[in-house]
DNA sequence: TCTGGGGTCCTAGGACCC
DNA sequence: TCTGGGGTCCTAGGACCC
């Protein structure tokens, strides 16, 4: 038996913690420069908000509802994230943090899996103040049914769906385009053949789904049927590729100002590579306009670079992703977003040196070391390239911030009694 | 004026090998 | 007039997830 835990509304639910005033009030958390919505509490779903809807356009509703807004601010939603993941972990045997607001764990030999739930959706709330809802069944896939059961029709925010008679029930109750593993185009897919259920597609032939929906709609599918497909993973894997992009808040069409986000961002990618002790071999670049402004020029800049000598340091990755920069800029164009990829990643200990390499790799190591080790305590980029630079203009749009009330002592809560 | 960021996996097709 | 069979590796694109 699985148990899926999903923190309900979760950023919003955090802003909520340390303004608890807002219970009960809608909220709202918008993207990197305040571009679109990302998190709605209740209240604001049920005021008919979308996830995604562009900000601009609920300008109105945000005033006349009197809408709570705020800016994403991801040091917040991360570091309460790991509470809640650290106060789960204290009462199971084994546990996959799936994302930053789910986990999966393992309820095997639990001889009352529900009042087991309650007590953990309780100990959460009390102990980070965040609300859980969360589904019990013996398959991943059947969780998250459970747990879109448990979200919308229960008042315990637990439910357990084990039985078999009640998992066929589930399945006719589910749209096609509620289960987890399938997307927009396939639901719509899916519809024209006239498969609407969950339990619709239970009934499809295997081969046929396959076909369809490839190996992975398969699983799904066997899992709903009871089988189990997807394991738990206990230990986070190292990443296969790490990405770091913005869109940017003002015009930017000189190539300078590239050059400073996309070192910037070159920069990140190495230090995520450190993070996690590994070292890519390929480096890709790519720039792109507003391809939401139909009276712009388009383009779309892409390339990548591979190396003989797999690094993660980042004096060596800024110097190709600004290589690259220089291939793909084109003279004449507002960009609107960019961002480097690192790719082809091995570990750290597995460093296969070149031939040819001249690089004084020891020492570039301990620049890195020195550096990582001077940013995490003072502050990211504290101490950075120069090409980096220091206006720093293209960077983000983020007019309703709220406070990094657990990871700065500055910015923590101050009570008067 | 104004539309996020970061991932995974699968498949098809091309280039290449013997 | 006529051109096999069996592989691997790589990449781009598309689907999905949060």
């Amino acid at each position: 038996m699985l148990a899926l835990a999903d923190c309900n509304n979760f950023y919003a639910s955090c802003e909520r913690v340390f303004q608890p005033h807002l219970q009960n009030k809608p909220v709202v958390v918008l993207s990197n420069n305040d571009g679109c919505v990302i998190a709605r509490s209740n209240e604001a779903k049920a005021l008919g908000i979308k996830m995604g809807e562009p900000a601009f356009r609920l300008k109105d509703i945000i005033k006349s509802k009197n809408i709570q807004v705020f800016s994403s601010n991801f040091a917040l939603y991360g570091d309460m994230s790991k509470r809640v993941m650290s106060t789960m972990r204290e009462e199971v045997k084994r546990m996959e943090v799936y994302s930053i607001d789910e986990s999966f764990m393992d309820f095997s030999g639990e001889a009352s899996p529900e009042e087991k739930a309650i007590a953990l959706r309780k100990k959460v709330l009390q102990h980070t103040g965040i609300p859980i809802s969360i589904g019990i069944a013996p398959t991943k896939t059947l969780c998250k049914v459970a747990g879109l059961i448990a979200k919308k029709h229960t008042k315990t925010g637990v439910f357990l769906l084990n039985d078999k008679k009640l998992i066929e029930r589930a399945l006719k109750w589910l749209p096609v385009e509620d289960l987890w593993g399938v997307g927009r185009k396939h639901a719509s897919f899916l519809k024209n053949v006239g498969i609407n259920t969950a339990y619709d597609l239970c009934n499809a032939d295997n081969s046929w789904i396959k076909r369809h929906l490839s190996v992975i709609g398969l699983r799904m599918v066997k899992e709903l049927r009871g089988t189990p497909c997807f394991g738990l993973e206990e230990n986070a894997k190292q990443k296969k590729n790490i990405c770091t992009s913005r869109s940017f808040g003002k015009k930017v069409n000189k190539l300078e100002e590239l050059k400073e986000s996309v070192s910037s961002f070159a920069s990140d990618c190495a230090y995520k590579l450190r993070q996690q002790k590994s070292c890519a071999t390929r480096i890709s670049i790519f720039i792109t306009t507003n391809p939401f402004n139909p009276n712009a020029k388009q383009y779309k800049g892409l390339t990548s670079i591979k190396m003989d000598t797999p690094t993660n340091d980042s004096i060596e990755i800024v110097r190709l992703a600004l290589q690259a920069l220089e291939k793909v800029y084109r003279d004449g164009y507002v960009y609107k977003k960019a961002g480097v990829v690192v790719s082809d990643i091995v570990p750290q200990s597995q460093q296969q040196l070149s031939l040819f390499d001249n690089l004084d790799r020891k020492k570039h190591q301990k620049i890195m070391s020195s550096l990582d080790l001077i940013n995490n305590k003072m502050g990211k980029d504290k101490v950075r390239l120069a090409v980096q630079g220091h206006q720093r203009k293209w960077r983000l749009k983020q007019e309703r911030l709220s406070p990094c009330y657990s990871t700065q002592i500055k910015e923590a809560l101050v009570i008067k009694l």
